[in-house]
RNA sequence: GGUGCGGUAGCCAAGCGGUUAGGCAGUGGAUUGCAAAUCCAUCUAGAUCGGUUCGACUCCGAUCCGCACCUCCA
């Protein structure tokens, strides 16, 4: 059994086989704080989300490392606009980052480096690519990198310097570029930054996109790590990018495995203002759908398949998770409290097996599930026919908690019952003792009203939250 | 133009050269005071055209359609 995931560098699937052997290094291509993000990005973080689960669920230890990008022409702009200074402005949108991935019940990175918090590093970065003759200053006070210097330019992305002159927006170029395809490493000073400026042996400024996840990552995680990820969009330029000026500046190598989720599409377009249908995460919640809800959805996908979002799906992975709910809920009731695992029954014994294989192969998120659907479904129908005991219930439990550490959807949340909603069951239980059915079916409504639903067993009524 | 991805049943979505993927929805039945949940049964597949093969949804070729990237968008 080993963990093979997509290598976008190879375009193949390879073993993942740490650095050192037992600790995955992952840096993950983070939000631009200068707005909430939408559920595409969330796309992308679900899909991390996932990687770094999994890696733990094989064995390894993780560091992730998730990057803000709290400046940047937008943020620039925004922050002026609104009159706050660039910390305090993107604080809002950092704040209510965390708090999204928290809806999502995505698992915290361990580190959360900001931009603006590494400016140091990146001007030794860039001064490092001068001494070794990668950067040059242009006219208008600008750094760029050269990448005519660096041969393997274009390795991650497949492209070839000649093709690279058909790109559809490279001709509006401006400056005084030795290439046109040469990036920022340092941007100088225009008076629309206002008050957004560093002091570097180049003049005052600030640093360019790509420099940022080159520094932030080789400061926290060594020059060579294991694994760098971000949607297919970040490939190029941003990634090859990365990869230049990384590799260029210590001789090493960068990231061993690049991953790259597909785009977000919404109804089957791509989201956009203009069309109407982009989404915040908070839009969704708003209408009433669950951090949970959507976290199935962008997380039953495979991760490099475009991913269309839609509200039915929505509605059908509701359905899906009350199946799971009810599942779980059974389990509960036939464990009894009792906390001593037995055997797995023989229904549930191979489940862990298929759901590690799928997951193995470059995280086959369908064929996990479908381990688990089957499980579900044998389960079922195992107890139908005969009860469970306790002890192989909490077996069946005690793997449950397993593969949600790695799904985070498994196991809903609980609910205390509240003690209204007690006294109502109470009063039907009278009721329907003495076959009024009337007055049972009135405090069932009663009930549904306070968002529970009540249902009759051959073992006495069970309450579920609406 | 270059690079890459995809077209699977009503919808979503996998694996696989020959054996039920899975989820949601639908239909019939069991069960229920009625429901709910669950179980049983069941209906819809593999864009098109060729080729390879004893046999192809799965391999090869062509065609059609959709999508993404080609300088700052996850």
């Amino acid at each position: 059994m080993a963990f093979r995931i997509f290598n976008t560098m190879s375009r193949t699937k390879e073993e993942l086989i740490p650095l050192d052997g037992e600790h995955v290094r992952m840096y993950t291509c983070g939000p631009t704080v200068y707005n909430y993000a939408h559920i595409g990005n969330f796309r992308a973080y679900m899909f991390e989300d996932l990687l770094r689960r999994y890696i733990k669920f094989c064995g390894f230890k993780v560091t992730q490392v998730q990057n803000l990008t709290d400046v940047d022409d937008k943020t620039i702009r925004s922050s002026i606009q609104q009159g706050l200074p660039l910390k305090e402005y993107t604080k809002t949108y950092i704040d209510a980052f965390f708090e999204d991935l928290a809806k999502l019940n995505i698992e915290p990175a361990e580190h959360y480096p900001a931009a603006t918090d590494y400016i140091d590093e990146m001007i030794q970065l860039i001064g490092t690519l001068f001494d070794k003759g990668y950067a040059y200053k242009s006219d208008d006070g600008s750094v760029y990198f050269s990448i005519d210097k660096f041969s393997e330019y274009g390795k991650l992305a497949h492209l070839d310097r000649e093709g690279m002159q058909a790109g559809a927006r490279v001709a509006q170029d401006e400056y005084d570029k030795e290439n046109a395809a040469d990036f920022a490493l340092w941007k100088a000073y225009v008076p629309e930054d206002g008050d957004v400026v560093w002091d570097s042996p180049w003049g005052r400024g600030r640093p360019g996109w790509h420099i940022e996840c080159s520094a932030m990552s080789m400061k926290l995680l060594g020059e060579s790590f294991d694994i760098h990820t971000g949607g297919v969009d970040n490939i190029f330029p941003h990634h090859e990018d990365e990869i230049a000026q990384s590799e260029a500046a210590t001789g090493k190598p960068y990231s061993r495995y690049w991953m790259h989720c597909g785009y977000l599409v919404v109804d089957g377009r791509k989201m956009s203002k203009s069309l109407g249908n982009f989404y915040t995460l908070r839009e969704i919640l708003d209408m009433g759908y669950t951090g949970r809800e959507v976290r199935y959805e962008l997380l039953s996908s495979h991760y490099r398949q475009s991913l269309n979002f839609a509200f039915k799906s929505l509605d059908a992975n509701r359905a899906a998770l009350k199946r799971l709910d009810e599942f779980y809920a059974s389990l509960v009731e036939a464990a009894e409290n009792n906390d001593v695992a037995g055997e797995l029954p023989a229904w549930a014994s191979e489940t862990r097996k298929r759901f590690a294989d799928a997951m193995d192969d470059d995280m086959n998120i369908s064929g996990a599930m479908a381990a688990v659907f089957d499980t579900v479904h044998a389960g079922n129908k195992a107890m139908s026919d005969s009860p469970v005991s306790s002890r192989e219930a909490r077996a069946v439990l005690d793997l449950w908690s397993e593969l949600d550490r790695v799904l985070g959807i498994l196991i809903p949340q609980e609910e205390a019952i509240p003690s209204r909603v007690f006294d109502l069951l109470e009063d039907r239980k009278k009721a329907r003792a003495e076959k009024n059915w009337a007055e049972s079916d009135r405090i069932r409504d009663a009930l549904a009203e306070c968002g529970w639903t009540v249902k009759d067993t051959p073992v006495g009524p069970k309450l579920r939250k609406l």
